[in-house]
DNA sequence: TTCCTTGCAAACGATTTGCATTGGA
DNA sequence: TCCAATGCAAATCGTTTGCAAGGAA
């Protein structure tokens, strides 16, 4: 994906440590997802990876897997699909972004915004959590529109 | 809740002169959902509306409720707690606002930008998403943080 | 009458969990 | 060895739907 900054190969290493270091196993199934994951351009859903991984991971191993790894901090949940969770690198791994959702079908892409926005972005939205007596741990901007195959759909 | 420009008894006659020009009836069981949602300082899910309306409007016509008045336009649904889709007031009944959300207890809080804040954002947007081949339909800055209270809790 | 809405119960889809088995440090 | 991870099936949870009864136009 474009926001990535670091290769599969290192990501894999990243996360190897970064597990190793809390006592986590790597297992099989577990770096199945990590790959899985890497080959989207987006967050996915746990249907979407099961069936990227043909039948390698059973659905229940895969959705116990997802939550090992987002409790270590490894994966974040995106829910912008109504009912379904879909995964990708914590930001650590893939870089800070956004993202832009189709109201359509509903894929969703990851999106930098050039420096200088974020930098206002990221003054205005410390300014409000402050003003709410809300400790920031992060922020997305999601942004809703309609991709450009559901929109040439449309004209079809 | 301090987003809305509008009282309760005015939107509940936009909301009734909205439905009556599309011929969707504004019932007993939608007035209720409408004036539950007033109630509430940002986005409500079916199961705290139903509690809220303690007994009065049943689960399957509460949710079926909230489909039709998010089809006709009145609701907007947000999506940032997992499995749950919680309801508000869609923005040209409440304003345009964003969402402060909590990472422990799922609690979601609506807040203004200032204008020029809100602008620079509509510009960021409007140009990541034309440049990504989105047409543009809305956008919402969501701030995860840990509200007051869990924050709190935390140190008790 | 005629169509829309309601209420109850059954059905669904995504996700989670119990339990016996397998695997890795 | 021994606890963690796996795989299957059954269970949960939020949400949706079929169908018969009630209500408004």
């Amino acid at each position: 994906m474009q926001t990535n900054t670091a290769t599969t190969g290192q990501i894999d290493q990243l996360v190897r440590d970064h597990l190793r270091e809390r006592g986590v196993r790597y297992t099989r199934a577990r770096q199945a997802v990590i790959k899985a994951i890497g080959m989207g351009d987006g967050p996915q859903s746990a249907a979407e990876l099961h069936n990227r991984l043909k039948g390698i991971v059973p659905l229940s191993s895969l959705y116990r897997s997802l939550a090992v790894l987002e409790a270590s901090g490894i994966l974040a949940p995106h829910l912008g699909t109504r009912g379904v969770t879909r995964y990708e690198l914590a930001e650590w791994l893939s870089g800070h972004h956004h993202h832009l959702v189709c109201i359509e079908c509903g894929k969703v892409v990851d999106v930098e915004l050039d420096p200088s926005g974020e930098d206002h972005l990221e003054d205005v939205v410390s300014i409000v959590s402050r003003s709410a007596g809300f400790s920031l741990t992060g922020h997305t901007l999601e942004i809703e529109g309609q991709c450009p195959e559901c929109a040439h759909e449309a004209v079809t």
